[in-house]
DNA sequence: GTCATCATGTAAGCCGTTACATGATTGC
DNA sequence: GCAATCATGTAACGGCTTACATGATGAC
């Protein structure tokens, strides 16, 4: 889960694990207490695997990183300028910067359909919160994926109609309502992105 | 957080483990996956720690077990029913029923309370299910302290109103939706812990 | 020159999972 | 007698946390 949120973050731009975190606690409210310990180890073993790999200090090459591809994103070139706002001839020693490799991108986007298959709200979240990189059909699938589990969910919770007492069943009942308030939550999103399939590529597909 | 809630379905009845196992399946939403290889363990552990008693095979005891105190609560007496159904008279053998101590007692009390602080909904879920247990002045601070971590929290969510995208826009404004739902749920259930103060022993205690 | 912040990393441990292994009881 | 379920347990591992250790940089 953290891989996929840490090479989501360096498909727009490269970046090292103290400016990772700080990104994951300021934009994503999902995996806000994701700790040095983590994230270190993490970037340590996708390099292992090939992923990504780290430049360390940017070793004075006249050619940044990222070539600014019309990603639709600033953020990456801001994040390249702020890092060079100081030394701008010197680079900062120990300090490892990681970019995404195309094996990076391609585990991102195995990481981003089902396959890690954990099925949690942080998890789903999180692709989501990612779900521009993936194709509009996938995008349906995942979103659709999750509204069937939570309508199983919603079932199981509605059926322990049994005799508890007024916290437990407030607790209960409270659960129920957020979980029906994240299915229509979901059912919008998915009228949108039918709209959206409709109006752009009517195509029958495969 | 397991031990909370093994501690506090084994307050109103003794139980073996498959049985807890179930009851959180079905009474508690929360906690709905925990599996075998965390409750044997968890049992074995508070064993140890004095928390709770095995009674192996119940051995033909003439005295069953919960002596009915006006719990409110019927359950225990109906599992023991069940338990029961078939071998009226020969125990079960290899099947632990376990019944919690005064020490036991003592450890779900400080648990409920804020010991383990952990603070996420999980936790503080499970610790509201049980505040039955909880003296009201308790359960109003616990109440009162969660709603501070979710003001908090929702402060942070809003902070980040940064370029994201439309998906992760959407996730973080749906977050932050959530967190205010969570917020005004607290404020019905403060209001009647509130009143329900005021009503019953309007001491101005310490 | 010292303090806050930036920056990386290691070690120990918690809390839970899956998978595996075993056996009793009951319904048919 | 056989299968489904009930019932208990162990082993290995996963993912993340806290605490610790270290050092560079920049502001003042």
């Amino acid at each position: 889960m953290l891989d996929l949120a840490i090479l989501g973050l360096l498909e727009e731009g490269d970046l090292h694990g103290y400016e990772i975190r700080r990104r994951l606690r300021e934009h994503l409210g999902l995996l806000a207490n994701v700790s040095f310990g983590s994230i270190y180890p993490a970037l340590t073993r996708l390099e292992k695997a090939g992923a990504v790999v780290a430049a360390e200090g940017e070793p004075a090459g006249p050619v940044p990183a990222a070539p600014a591809p019309p990603t639709g994103s600033l953020t990456g070139e801001l994040a390249v300028f702020r890092t060079r706002r100081h030394s701008p001839a010197r680079a900062r020693r120990g300090r490892k910067v990681y970019r995404i490799t195309d094996a990076g991108r391609r585990l991102f986007a195995e990481l981003l359909e089902g396959g890690g298959s954990a099925d949690d709200a942080r998890s789903f979240g999180l692709r989501l919160a990612f779900a521009r990189h993936l194709a509009p059909q996938a995008r349906l699938a995942l979103l659709e994926r999750r509204r069937a589990q939570l309508v199983q969910r919603l079932g199981e919770v509605e059926a322990a109609r049994t005799d508890l007492d007024v916290y437990a069943r407030s607790v209960v009942q409270h659960t129920a309502d957020s979980v029906a308030r994240d299915i229509s939550w979901l059912d919008t999103l998915i009228a949108s992105e039918r709209a959206d399939l409709a109006t752009a590529g009517p195509e029958p597909a495969t």
